[in-house]
DNA sequence: ATCACAAGTTCCATTAGTTGAAACTTAGTT
DNA sequence: AACTAAGTTTCAACTAATGGAACTTGTGAT
């Protein structure tokens, strides 16, 4: 897999995601300690990091955390290479018909990434940013994007999942998975049924191209005291012209770029 | 500056931000061209950055956009590296209460990030993200925090901005700019005064530290049709007592200190 | 279909950058 | 002062990056 057959540069992002896994400053020694890497080798890489700005030093305690090259950059890919510039009007639209909470979501080698949500209930932004991760496995966004990968990139999909068991619904082995990966592609939409989390249920499609790949995902998300599965169901029209809708715009916004002058 | 000293790292990054600097797809033929890599050399750099799910390839068009791994990665940037956490309880309140749009910035090398707003006027989100940039020395946020660096930082950023007049106001010389960060740092606050976008005026307040040196920077902006520099100038110690409030949070989380030039 | 040209991809001998054990410096403790 | 741990630098051995050139694929014209 990707992980760090790519030379230096994927050793350098290696200790890159290893700062950002800790979820706030982390020291040196901290760092060599989890590390593969003998002290002198990750101490220039995280040198090298903290000059591009990748890293950032705090002086005073020594400390190393993600730095904001990265949010800039990730402002680009947001914008660029996410589906929420063109998703943003339907979504809002489909928040506020279904009075839901809405989710827009995309995958990144075998993680969900939610990169857009509308917050129907309450007025006050949730304050999870874009960028959020998740499991596949069990959230509704992840199955349906998983169930259209082609089997090659399926089987190296499945084999990252961590199958930990959230809750008694949550599927544990990839035969089960699988087969509810069947009736995902059979009914082109699927459930999370507590999967992830007791009382929170949702129904998601995929986003797809003509020719069947999932550029990303779109969810419900209720909780069992409002509604159950069957009320969810009910909105499939309503979700799918939003999932059409979306994936129509992808398709004309990147237009094939002019050759240059000659 | 530090454009590539470092290693194989930095060309591989330095690639990166050119991707990212189309704000669209590209295809390897424009890369090429303005890259100052060989064919061989950039093409590898491309394979490699998308192994590692830093960029994102379209094989139906054949384009490279940044890939998901940057929001991933920004996210935990965002949590664990920026104000944004920290102060959206204050900026919330703030917002509420002067009833105008609020910025929260930090400083990449010498450019302005955006990290957090709040848009009092219209529910709606506006849908600028965190990490939009914008230059330093014609904000109202840029310039405050410059006025605070160490007077080597402050001569390295001054180097590189463009100066592009804006507007009538836009500051075109290190000299003027100049003079006005020493009126800033007199008087704790400062304004932007059109310099950016007629009829855009704001005010701004730095978060410091207890050693003076800047964080970040937060900004109340407004219209020349609502109100006017003496309106906003009112508004000062309402602004202070949030900028001092995120700053005092700050320091007892642990929040690492941007560090020196490059 | 055939050709021509541009875009994209691979090869491989040379060169340059990476590696990491060890030595060293600094900061904190007894 | 003596000790210990964290952080930093050095340098010869080694491995990976480099890029010119050859090759393959895609596109469009005749």
């Amino acid at each position: 897999m990707a992980a760090s057959g790519d030379g230096t540069v994927g050793k350098a992002l290696e200790v890159l995601d290893q700062v950002a896994s800790y979820g706030r400053p982390v020291r040196f020694s901290e760092l060599q300690g989890a590390s593969r890497f003998p002290k002198a080798t990750l101490y220039r890489f995280v040198q090298t990091l903290t000059n591009q700005g990748m890293l950032a030093f705090d002086p005073d305690r020594g400390t190393y955390a993600p730095g904001m090259r990265l949010v800039r950059l990730a402002h680009a890919a947001w914008q660029t290479a996410s589906l929420a510039p063109i998703a943003a009007g339907h979504i809002d639209r489909l928040s506020a018909d279904v009075g839901e909470t809405v989710h827009l979501a995309q995958l990144d080698h075998a993680q969900v990434i939610y990169v857009d949500k509308r917050n129907a209930a309450d007025p006050v932004q949730m304050y999870s940013k874009s960028g959020k991760v998740g499991p596949a496995y069990c959230t509704g966004v992840g199955k349906v994007m998983i169930a259209y990968l082609p089997e090659a990139d399926l089987a190296d999909a499945l084999g990252q999942q961590s199958f930990h068991r959230f809750t008694d619904t949550t599927h544990t082995t990839v035969e089960s998975l699988r087969a509810e990966l069947t009736d995902i592609r059979a009914n082109g939409y699927g459930f999370d049924r507590e999967e992830h989390e007791p009382g929170i249920i949702c129904i998601a499609l995929p986003i797809l191209t003509e020719t069947n790949r999932a550029l990303g995902a779109i969810s419900v998300t209720s909780t069992t005291t409002r509604t159950n599965l069957a009320g969810l169901e009910s909105l499939v029209q309503r979700i799918r012209t939003t999932a059409e809708a979306i994936a129509k715009d992808a398709s004309s916004w990147h237009f094939p770029i002019p050759a240059r002058s000659s």
